[in-house]
DNA sequence: CTTGTGTAGTTGCATTATAAAACCAGATAC
DNA sequence: GTATCTGGTTTTATAATGCAACTACACAAG
């Protein structure tokens, strides 16, 4: 790529976190870091990534408001990275994304984990799209409206998300 | 990268997941492809992506079974590219994404379109997650449990996801 | 106060992925 | 039969990634 298209400017909201989050590590750290790890080397350690690449991407996700630096809790002179409420909102994303795997993975024997409600221990389910009035939707149950008051300087495209 | 690490045998089911689907374009096809298109032009005009990065992609789209090849519906020789239930089973992912960037995106007045149920064409409600016994989750409700019977032979990390 | 160890990076180099543009073969349209 | 469309492949340039080696600072022990 002569210049690793930005979707930046792009007007769908998928490719505007595709453009925030949609590389091979920024998901992984965020997943640590919603289970607990903060510092440099716990997600360099548990993720086994090049530093060089952790260094880029933490600096990426702090610009982007997703992680905050904070001075250590263990009284120690270093820095943590904490999880912003954006950075938590990220949630989601993830349980699809495991949801997705344990659906329709070829192997799905190896996968090691389950989530689990944390009162009862039991596997929770399925994440759910609702209409307001309250039905369960399907992807066939919906469509994509253009906004009524659209800024953007791009033209819509037909109907692309 | 000398070789971009694969997470293909990981016992992590989101990194499962970006391992398939966690490139750049591979969501956003999967994307048009759910909203109507089939064709290999029909992508790269609507995308806009060079047509030999849209080659590999389709063709791991379809070695993955996400997309499956089959002959075109309108009579002529060319083919076209279908989504398997696999492939509409990335729905509640893309989903998950668009509300991500609805939520948190600095200038969500240039997101150009709003997912609505069909029948009322009112916009959907967020995604929910919920226990078995109809307990509404946020993150901190959960916790990840081992597998019974994990067969993968990697040891199991602390827990990370 | 000097040596050692851990943390959090940075730098240099090799390799791979991505992009843009040119090219091409078969199907279709004229 | 010639032009054009479809669905690619090839070529070339540049950016991202990974590994390993190196650096700077903090802290702890001796």
């Amino acid at each position: 790529m002569v210049k690793r298209t930005s979707f930046e400017n792009d007007d769908c909201p998928i490719a505007r976190s595709l453009d925030a989050i949609g590389d091979w590590w920024s998901l992984l750290i965020i997943r640590e870091a919603l289970f607990g790890s903060r510092r440099f080397g716990e997600f360099q350690k548990s993720l086994g990534l090049a530093k060089n690449i952790l260094t880029v991407r933490l600096r990426a996700l702090v610009d982007q408001g997703i992680l905050k630096l904070a001075p250590a809790s263990d009284g120690s002179a270093y820095q943590e990275y904490l999880l912003t409420p954006k950075g938590r909102g990220v949630f989601p994303i993830l349980v699809a994304l495991r949801q997705w795997s344990e659906e329709f993975d070829d192997r799905p024997e190896e996968i090691a984990t389950i989530l689990v409600d944390k009162e009862k221990g039991r596997p929770v389910r399925k994440l759910e799209l609702y209409s307001q009035d309250g039905r369960l939707l399907s992807a066939a149950d919906t469509a994509l409206k253009p906004r009524a008051d659209v800024k953007s300087s791009r033209k819509l495209r037909s109907i692309s998300a």
